[in-house]
DNA sequence: CGGATTTGACCGGCGC
DNA sequence: GCGCCGGTCAAATCCG
């Protein structure tokens, strides 16, 4: 039987498994690879794309026991059926240097391509049974060249109802992808609205330390937190909210000074077609002016425009463009983080072959918010978001997470600022406050023109990550000794904690602080912590346990992307990226002369739910 | 055909 | 003043 005709993950059913694939796919005794674990080969962002077919991105092994049917050992093999994905991009060529080109589908019907092995069984979720038995493939293999015109008839019979089958199983493919892809974001989502959510309270006691001891320096119009640090919120305004605050900005800045350019007058227009947009419980202002857009031209630079201002309309200018960015090793394209988003341009940016792609939330009309997708050049597994602004209308509840996450850490970048001198923040303090359990996760740029704050999931070990083998993607929700998880998300939290906890006894003294943030569920566990209690991550803990937001809604994405694989969670956070990557890799030539963009080989599609 | 993406052009800020 | 650079726009293009 011919062997490694089948490139990369060709769907076609014809082609028979490469080798590599085909004895990866065998039972395995080995435990560190189950044998129903699907590798995701990353060489493939090598490639270029300029067509919009979808990406073959992932990377990491992902166990597809929710949505692939026990085999029996030796008896079938597992073949998945996640079409367009580059497995063992860089095993093909090897595997297939004994084999002839392939010709195309219509080429190699035509031929006597020998069709493939019976014991391939394509039993990946339901109905997949193709070319199963030793139906004609044993015959056309004996006949071939001999057949006549009946039995090519036939075969061509076959075929039509093998296409038909391949396009259900393309379908299949896609959903699987899109599984694969939010699993492994949702998971990151979750990953660092959790730390956020710890180093928040870090930065709590951290922020009533200073109170006792530096009070004069404090904006007393920021704060109006006691002496002990847990009677009030740190920061009264709501930070987080960066679109709105930037717009109370932008509102003093055009009062006391003309800080627009022609060129944004020229777009208002424009801008007004937004204003009718609501602005959900947040806005007050028409979303046009309070737009805190990205670039300079929008936004008044902090040493020229807030030196002659009060301290608090500096420090709205400083706040008005706050950034985090969450760095986290995907090959997706994006991270999925709930949101709908539109691409509005690609850039390349100096120092980094990867071109930077640009995207506006398109959930409401006149969202404010917009984002920077970047690999980097490092290491270009490592995927760069930045975010900027605070959404103006209701976010679904996969949103929630990203949104309130990097709205947070924002704000304890802005709030942190606030008793500084200059407005600007000392990165090690809040390097260490933001993330006291690994000073590595968080780094605050204050070099940078716009102050950043950097989530960096790609540290390891990750203390607060899942536990998980050492593929950093594995999914330990689908398997099913796990599934105990569903009836109680709240038990993997002691594990997302544990060492966070150990770190955590290393800060003694630290008070801990009432005040989460007063914006959606982290309301709801504000009032669960005990000031009292000696150990701050310990309460936050509890708080996670206990509350039957977070818990319910943990269950809720654990069962709907386990329980229910083919099904959104609610029928509209399901956000799926399925897109190529806008920086995969691009070896060839990419010279940014002045304001060139990209030479178009990089494809950016938007995270936009599927109608799955 | 509508929506999303691509991509060349444009603009403003900033450094020299 | 000039050029570089980041950010954005919008017409062209692509795709479902």
């Amino acid at each position: 039987m011919a062997k490694g005709s089948g490139l990369s993950f060709d769907p076609d059913p014809i082609k028979p498994i490469p080798t590599v694939l085909n004895s990866f796919l065998e039972p395995h005794n080995n435990h560190f690879y189950p044998r129903n674990n699907i590798f995701f080969n990353s060489s493939s962002m090598e490639s270029s794309y300029n067509n919009r077919s979808p990406p073959p991105t992932i990377q990491f092994p992902v166990n597809l026991n929710c949505s692939t049917t026990h085999h029996d050992q030796d008896e079938q093999h597992i073949r998945p059926v996640i079409d367009e994905m580059d497995f063992f991009a860089d095993k093909k060529n090897a595997t297939n240097s004994e084999e002839p080109t392939t010709a195309n589908d219509s080429d190699r019907k035509e031929s006597n391509t020998p069709p493939p092995p019976p014991e391939l069984d394509f039993n990946i979720n339901t109905a997949l049974h193709l070319l199963t038995a030793n139906t004609y493939s044993d015959q056309s293999l004996v006949d071939d060249g001999l057949s006549p015109n009946s039995d090519d008839k036939r075969i061509k019979s076959e075929l039509v109802v093998l296409q038909a089958e391949l396009e259900r199983m393309n379908g299949e493919n896609r959903r699987l992808r899109d599984m694969l892809n939010q699993v492994k974001n949702n998971y990151n989502t979750l990953q660092i609205h959790m730390m956020t959510i710890i180093h928040q309270q870090q930065q709590n006691q951290e922020s009533g330390q200073r109170d006792g001891k530096s009070e004069e320096v404090k904006h007393q119009h920021h704060n109006n937190q006691n002496g002990h640090g847990g009677g009030g919120q740190v920061v009264p305004r709501q930070f987080m909210d960066l679109g709105l605050a930037a717009s109370e900005a932008e509102e003093t800045s055009q009062s006391s000074s003309e800080g627009r350019s022609g060129r944004e007058k020229s777009r208002s227009p424009a801008n007004n077609t937004e204003a009718g947009s609501t602005c959900g419980t947040i806005g007050e202002d028409s979303p046009e002016k309070e737009s805190p857009g990205w670039g300079p031209n929008k936004i008044p630079r902090l040493g020229n425009s807030s030196t002659n201002k009060p301290a608090d309309q500096a420090t709205e200018a400083t706040m008005r463009k706050a950034r985090v960015s969450v760095r986290a090793r995907s090959e997706a394209p994006m991270i999925t983080d709930g949101c709908q988003w539109r691409k509005y341009g690609q850039k390349m940016a100096k120092g980094n072959p990867c071109p930077r792609a640009y995207y506006r939330c398109t959930m409401a009309a006149g969202c404010p918010v917009r984002k920077q997708v970047q690999r980097c050049a490092e290491d270009r597994t490592i995927l760069i978001t930045t975010y900027e602004g605070t959404h103006n209308h209701p976010l679904p509840p996969a949103a929630m997470g990203m949104a309130s996450t990097t709205s947070s850490a924002a704000r304890m970048l802005l709030s942190g600022s606030m008793p500084s001198a200059d407005g600007l923040m000392n990165p090690n303090f809040f390097a260490r406050t933001l993330l006291p359990c690994s000073s590595s996760m968080a780094t605050i740029s204050a070099s940078a023109p716009f102050p950043t704050v950097t989530l960096d999931l790609t540290q390891s070990p990750n203390p607060l990550q899942f536990p998980r083998p050492p593929n950093p993607f594995q999914v330990p929700f689908s398997n099913p000794t796990h599934n105990n998880i569903l009836a109680n998300p709240a038990a993997l939290l002691p594990q997302i904690f544990g060492q966070a906890l150990y770190n955590q006894s290393k800060f003694s003294g630290l008070q801990s602080s009432q005040d989460l943030e007063g914006q959606q569920h982290h309301s709801t566990m504000s009032s669960s912590i005990n000031p009292s209690n000696h150990n701050p991550l310990a309460d936050t803990v509890n708080a996670l346990t206990s509350d039957p937001n977070f818990t319910a809604a943990l269950a809720a994405a654990i069962t709907s992307l386990i329980g229910n694989p083919g099904q959104s969670n609610n029928g509209t956070n399901n956000t799926i990226a399925t897109t190529t990557t806008p920086a995969n890799n691009n070896n060839n030539s990419v010279t940014n002369n002045g304001n060139n963009n990209s030479n178009g080989n990089n494809k950016v599609t938007n995270s936009s739910f599927p109608a799955n």
